[in-house]
RNA sequence: GGAGACGUGCUAGAGUGGUUGAAUAGGCCGCACUCGAAAUGCGGUAUACCGGAAACGGUAUCGGAGGUUCGAAUCCUCCCGUCUCCGCCA
């Protein structure tokens, strides 16, 4: 959510914003609503101002009569005041995030801009195979049986990929709790920034409808599933209940940037991708990730969101796959988001990069709605937050199956993935 | 799941219908005393929104949402959470 008083004194900006991310909003709309709510506002508010100054006290029979009068009155402001507020909440919750000035303006992906290229693609003597045939040969990924038992897009995971899944979560877990290799990154990408280490986090799975909202993830409704009985939803990201963590908390200044590494399985419906990347585990309704996330001061915001994607590089970088860094275009990123970096990874059996990983900047665009701020010498403000993947448990295996993939069908273990997994090199 | 108790400011803790944004104590900040510190004394110490150039004024907030009343921290209903006992369970 963006400050109104900002929406006032910016209007051409938020004009600009909400066209370029294609959202359907009429600012005029909200525009009249503010005027309105606060016009309703005051009246109900000097409404109030007299009965509190005339309630003092007993009251005489005459005052009584007036009093019930002014009540009722009250009332009916207050009443259209909550309808105001209500349309006014609506409008305010569908205003975007303000891209960031770097943020490439397009209308899809097709405007999303390539900022670099790391690792070299293989050349291989063979027709390299997709991972779901990989997964299918060697008895990994057995979406047959799932189908029957669970529905479409869910899958059993066997044997060396459950393995490698673990190795993964152990790996990313000891490159984000070590401050030497953080520091060395930090040195690396040039970034002036403070070293927190990571706080691991395993966050709750389900959600409650109203902070959902507030970290602005409840939406698309059809991408989430809900509990009816306990009005609950699933999270479709670790991000969903870490970000919302410190929720109506005032972090002090000397704390921040204050970071977490939280592992979660993620649920999503998938709707509207329907036959779309049936096969395998590219796009499924249930996998796990390690997700990063941080509160720190505004002025860093930017920098922070650049050490998350460095942290991003330096793993496909150890586990030697080829990568492309992506500059996601207005038109193409989510609606709270001011600045989103993708990472895609080389997928040789498809013979193209597959996005794996993203990076949002929020700047305060969440924080305002779930009051989260940090104290300092000039007042209180909201922080800023980023969200990151770490590692996606889908994808990366996926990215890992394609490119260490062998002429006789089997696959290489990553060297950097050996030692969590009892040193066995390879899948077969 | 059953029975009961409770939820007040940064913290502890009073307050059970009428100048209560809220006693008191601690903490924190400022000042005084002191060579300095401790101790002591005095003063200050919430947030959000609306209006205003500002000074300031108004409103709301005692877990949350509704309700009763001229008036609610205080009464009623529902929800959330915490604690104790029992049951169940990994």
């Amino acid at each position: 959510m963006l400050d109104i008083k900002f929406i006032r004194n910016n209007q051409e900006k938020v004009r600009e914003a909400i066209k370029n991310k294609n959202v359907d909003l009429d600012l005029d709309k909200l525009l009249a609503a503010d005027e309105r709510r606060r016009h309703l506002l005051s009246e109900s508010e000097a409404l109030k101002a007299e009965q509190n100054k005339r309630s003092k006290g007993p009251q005489s029979p005459v005052d009584l009569e007036e009093l019930k009068a002014l009540k009722e009155k009250k009332k009916l402001v207050e009443n259209e005041l909550a309808c105001v507020e209500e349309d006014f909440g609506k409008l305010m919750s569908q205003v975007p995030n303000i891209p960031s000035e770097d943020t490439p303006v397009g209308p899809d992906e097709s405007g999303n801009k390539i900022l670099g290229q790391w690792g070299k693609i293989k050349n291989f003597d063979f027709k390299p195979k997709e991972h779901w045939e990989l997964g299918e040969s060697l008895d990994l990924i057995d979406s047959e049986r799932a189908a029957k038992v669970s529905g479409a897009r869910f899958t059993y995971l066997k044997r060396g990929l459950v393995l490698m899944e673990f190795a993964i979560i152990q790996y990313g877990l000891s490159v984000l709790t070590d401050e030497k290799l953080l520091k060395k990154i930090i040195k690396k990408s040039g970034l002036d920034i403070r070293l927190t280490p990571f706080i691991p986090i395993l966050p709750p799975v389900f959600i409650k409808p109203d902070v959902f909202q507030k970290m602005a993830r409840l939406e698309p409704k059809e991408e989430r599933y809900h509990i009816p009985t306990d009005d609950l939803y699933l999270i479709g990201s670790a991000e969903h209940t870490m970000g919302s963590m410190h929720m109506d908390e005032t972090f002090k200044e000397e704390d921040l940037p204050v970071r977490y590494v939280g592992f979660s399985t993620a649920f999503r419906r998938e709707a509207g991708s329907y036959g779309k990347d049936m096969k395998g585990i590219l796009r499924v309704h249930q996998f796990d990730k390690l997700e990063m996330e941080s509160f720190c001061l505004p002025e860093n915001s930017i920098k922070e969101q650049d050490f998350f994607v460095a942290i991003q590089e330096y793993f496909f970088q150890e586990l030697n796959i080829p990568y492309q860094v992506v500059a996601i275009c207005t038109g193409d990123m989510g609606g709270p988001d001011a600045r989103q970096i993708d990472i895609e990874a080389w997928m040789p059996g498809q013979n193209r990069y597959r996005e794996t990983h993203t990076a949002d900047l929020m700047t305060d665009y969440q924080a305002r709605r779930l009051g989260i701020k940090v104290k300092r010498a000039g007042g209180t403000e909201f922080v800023h937050m980023n969200d990151a993947t770490a590692l996606a448990l889908s994808r990366t295996p996926i990215a890992i199956m394609e490119n260490y993939q062998t002429k006789k069908g089997t696959i290489e273990i990553p060297k950097v993935l050996r030692k969590y997994m009892g040193g066995i090199k390879e899948i077969k």
